[in-house]
DNA sequence: TATGAATGAGGATTCATTCAT
DNA sequence: CATGAATGAATCCTCATTCAT
């Protein structure tokens, strides 16, 4: 059965709410981002937000875990075919990177850096984003395992290898994604995949 | 000349003061920082402060300068002794680390991830710490440009290396010197060195 | 003619918010009391109040007149048969606890104490409870007048016997009625006979 | 030894407060009162409060506290002779009006009455308010023994003689007193004494 | 008629900044 | 120079009131 009106009315300000507060939050940090600010930017007056969440904090656990449940999605999906390492991890990266693209402020500023500017991570307010974050390194070293199991990586140390890939991934296309304006991911992908493979000694350095 | 003692009474204050701001603003951000907690952690009243900065901004501004010309420093030197360019890739990192640990909490919050959460990058605000990254990524390129230059490295786009370099670092060092107390920045260095050099692919998936 | 069925609705609804904004206001206050509140002690939602009031203050003042009606009826009746002075009191006050017990909470936060909480005595929210009060004392002062014209009275100041009757009520009565679950009145209705007509004083002290 | 100028100030500042808080308190109960009209009353502006109290709650205390102290002082003094009941009752009431007059707004609203407006006589806030309440009671309670010891009184309840006399002190008294300028408490004392000792009756209809 | 989402003014509280001492 | 009391603007949140449905 569908969902009557109100309901998907409702749902739908929740969301203006969540994608406006994403942005001002990422923009200015949890105790710069006014309830003023996030309100107007969903097109609604402060006392609104009130309807929808008891207090700033909720808005900000409610965009983090908005955020959280998209990556989870995304690590949790396999790839349609069959795929040896460095597919997957082409395939992986393509739809990692998508994901944070869609949100890259709050991303970068929440989650792929797992700031600690704002919080603590024992804080009820940090949890969520910590969680969020421990399953994104969670997803790299999964992948990363495949590798050592296939004998396509050298072997070593998994969460070496995730973080070693998760840094690169940073650097190597959300820093500059981040830049301007968005463009294909493609380019990225292939450079991350180099780095991370071969690094960047020339062959008889080797 | 020596300083009169005035003076250089004032600049130990301010000193003071600056290193209380360090800490506080790496602990809660920008707005989440009072001159109350900064004020009382130089040992002063919070009046006191605007008698050496004309405003909390000042305080932040002049934070983020003291951190860069430590940066500065240490990408201005030279190594006692002439180096190949692994060497000097060693002698690099090790010296970097020990000063990105040297104000850690800070660093990580404001200078390493760039953070873009407290103020516009376009901003009055935003300015030191962004040229005082790219005084950071700076270096990283010219080191990179020697290992192209000896053909240690592959040839390739310098700023891609020196990224590249610089994600892990953070990856592979920061992120885990931040947590918990710090240790000897050996290993880490030595990680960094071997993933940026050979990558994680095994030999024969070259 | 009897009031169409349209309009005996209404009046209902109008008394359901009444008897609802009695109780909230006699447990917060005027300006602890919300809307909402009222409105779902009622059934309804709260926007529907405004069909019958059109404002908090209007409420406010249709609960005190509601109240000073109950009053008013019971002021105004006269005693089945014809009584002595003494026993015309113990029928008033037996009705008189009997009302208030029925809204004892408002009665004595706003009535019974002619609370000066919440409002000025001149302005126009506290007009309508002023006037109930006055009614009250108004009734006290004509049942003690019989009493002087019958000589069961001492000669002396009526507003003073009446306010001193209206003291003890207060005190004998409907402070010890409001705490915890409400008795029969009986027992306070002959204290407060014995102390207005005789006094504490032993005898022989007189 | 002397407190210092500046203790000597704070202490004069938090009493300014305490007054006007009192005032307003008094007029407008506790939800109605704001913050900006008690620090306007004190001459401070609005932020200056939080210096001296870190809540209106706090603020609410302290004031209660502050009559409480007054009342409780006098009901532990002792008359300077050795008087008989009647005589000490005098002095008692007289004592007991003077200092309700002192602070009278916030005595009736509060005290005198008992107000269960705003606030459960459990929680944090209420807690103060009934201690002094009780204290005021058993102050009367007390005198009222010793007129039963002394065989002034007949026998009888003594809580009941207490309340009755509270009755007739907030009714013969305190209630005129409030509305006007506050005149000489002599007569009041002797229509309470009168009242409380001797009821209304005629001789003959005892 | 009733609903409940939305508004916006108002109130408690915080904090950068000033200034008399 | 340093202090810390005072200021007042800004922020979160509440709630009386309105209005489209």
């Amino acid at each position: 059965m569908i969902a009557p009106r109100k309901e998907r009315e409702a749902a739908l300000a929740r969301s203006a709410f969540i994608e406006a507060a994403m942005t001002v939050f990422s923009r200015k940090g949890y105790h710069g981002a006014t309830m003023d600010e996030i309100a107007r930017g969903a097109g609604y007056s402060p006392g609104a937000i009130y309807r929808y969440f008891s207090s700033k904090d909720e808005v900000f656990v409610a965009v983090a875990q908005s955020i959280c449940e998209g990556f989870h999605r995304q690590m949790a999906e396999e790839p349609p075919v069959s795929l040896g390492f460095v597919d997957r991890l082409r395939w992986f990266l393509v739809r990692h990177l998508e994901q944070a693209l869609q949100h890259r402020e709050f991303f970068m500023a929440f989650v792929a850096y797992n700031s600690t500017l704002e919080w603590d991570h024992q804080s009820e307010l940090g949890q969520p984003v910590t969680r969020c974050h421990e399953d994104i390194v969670g997803g790299f070293q999964d992948l990363v395992q495949r590798g050592l199991d296939e004998g396509v990586l050298r072997p070593g140390d998994p969460p070496v290898y995730a973080r070693a890939l998760k840094g690169l991934v940073r650097s190597l296309s959300i820093d500059e994604l981040f830049i301007g304006e968005p463009g294909p991911v493609g380019p990225a992908v292939e450079r991350i995949v180099e780095m991370f493979l071969h690094g960047a000694a020339a062959p008889e350095a080797g």
